[in-house]
Order: C-alpha cells, then sequence, then structure tokens
DNA sequence: GTTGCGATGCGCT
DNA sequence: GCGCATCGCAACA
C-alpha cells in the first residue's frame, strides 16, 4: 500500500529506487527533489493555492505534472499530509520495462538519456499536463515502492534561483543515469551585465 | 568532456 | 507582460 503521508524529506529517499509505470513503459527512479511548499520558496506552493498548484495541497500518492518553458512536463509525486503542499520532483530514472517504446519517444537519445532529466522522464513515460492529478495508486500510472536504497547521496537542488540553497536533492550514489545540470546557473542577463561592469 | 543559446507557452502579477 | 523546478544542438577543448 502506497502511503507517502509523512514529512517531505523522510519520504523523498523512499521515491529512490522505485518503479513509475505508464503502461508498457517503466522507469526506475534514481534522482529526486523535495519541494516543501510551507516553508520553501523554491516551491510552487509557498505563495499559497492556485489553480495550478491544487493538487500540491491534496492527499500524497498523487501525481502533480506542471508545464514550464513553453514545451517541457515535469512530474512530481505529492507527499506529506492533506493540506501540506509538499511534493517531490522527479528528476530521472532508467527505464526498465518498454525500451523499444521509449526510444520511440525519444528518438536520437542514447539508452542512458532516455529519463535522464525531469522533462525527458515524462517525454519516455508520455506524461502530460492532462495527467496532474492521478492517483498512482490505480492507474494507469502506478508507482511501486522499492526495497529502501542504502547509499544515497544529497546536494543542492539544480536550476533554482531566489531559494536558499538546501541540500534536499537525493539520488542513487553512482547512479549515471542522473541529470548532469550544473546547479543554480545565473541569468544570461546577469552575465552579461558582469562583463559590461 | 564543457559552454552558450534559442525555442516556446502557460500561470501568475 | 514576464519568468521560468528545461532541453537539444552546435561549437569548442
Amino acid at each position: 500500500m502506497l502511503d507517502l503521508s509523512g514529512p517531505v524529506l523522510e519520504e523523498a529517499p523512499r521515491l529512490l529506487g522505485a518503479v513509475l509505470r505508464h503502461g508498457d513503459v517503466a522507469v526506475r527512479i534514481t534522482e529526486v527533489e523535495a519541494y516543501d511548499g510551507a516553508n520553501d520558496p523554491g516551491s510552487h506552493s509557498y505563495r499559497g493555492r492556485t489553480k495550478r498548484n491544487a493538487v500540491m495541497f491534496g492527499p500524497a500518492g498523487h501525481l502533480y505534472c506542471y508545464f514550464t518553458y513553453g514545451m517541457h512536463v515535469c512530474c512530481n509525486v505529492v507527499c506529506g499530509p492533506v493540506g501540506t503542499p509538499s511534493a517531490v520532483l522527479i528528476r530521472a530514472g532508467e527505464v526498465v520495462d518498454g525500451l523499444d517504446l521509449a526510444r520511440s519517444r525519444r528518438a536520437g537519445a542514447s539508452d542512458r538519456d532516455l529519463a535522464r532529466g525531469p522533462a525527458r522522464l515524462c517525454r519516455a513515460l508520455d506524461v502530460q499536463l492532462s495527467d496532474n492529478g492521478t492517483d498512482l495508486r490505480s492507474g494507469p500510472l502506478t508507482l511501486t515502492l522499492g526495497d529502501r536504497v542504502d547509499d544515497v547521496s544529497t546536494g543542492p537542488r539544480v536550476g533554482l534561483r531566489g531559494a536558499p540553497d538546501r541540500p534536499w536533492r537525493f539520488w542513487i550514489t553512482g547512479e549515471r543515469s542522473v541529470s548532469a545540470y550544473r546547479p543554480a546557473a545565473p541569468l544570461k542577463r546577469d552575465r552579461r551585465a558582469d562583463l559590461g561592469s
């Protein structure tokens, strides 16, 4: 029985090694980030409830999907008790079933890159904005927790501005399928300003 | 292996 | 209007 209603910082590492399945394609999760809505300037829910983030305020074990950068979908698993708008961003994983279908959705990518990155993972699994709010207990999307992963690394989250550094990114140590982005690069505009000053 | 940059559209102010 | 919880590709080392 999927129960993720504990504190998000305790639930996040439990998602490592879990399997997220959508139809014929399944991904073993290797990298996640925790977002603690109430106290977290990096969270979509930090400024209160909106139509978009309403799912985060609901029960744990549901999927929160959002659209970003004009072309990408990312997905989170809602954690914590009802009313606590916390979620865990699924950043990366390895495809463990439905390899051919995943490859066809990610033409040109190497197997290692199929689900390496939050938007890529959603594409490999064909998770769309319309899957927002899905209950992960009953499908068509399902989440199955695995055995606890012992070797977990932590570090700062990726790509956030306006949030203090908090080591709320978790990944399976040594996994090559974790995303390789540099943390929080400054804005292009800022870089230009630096050059000019 | 790294770095730079354009694409693109929804949600919020 | 503006700002993104980004990606993919080209160019370079």
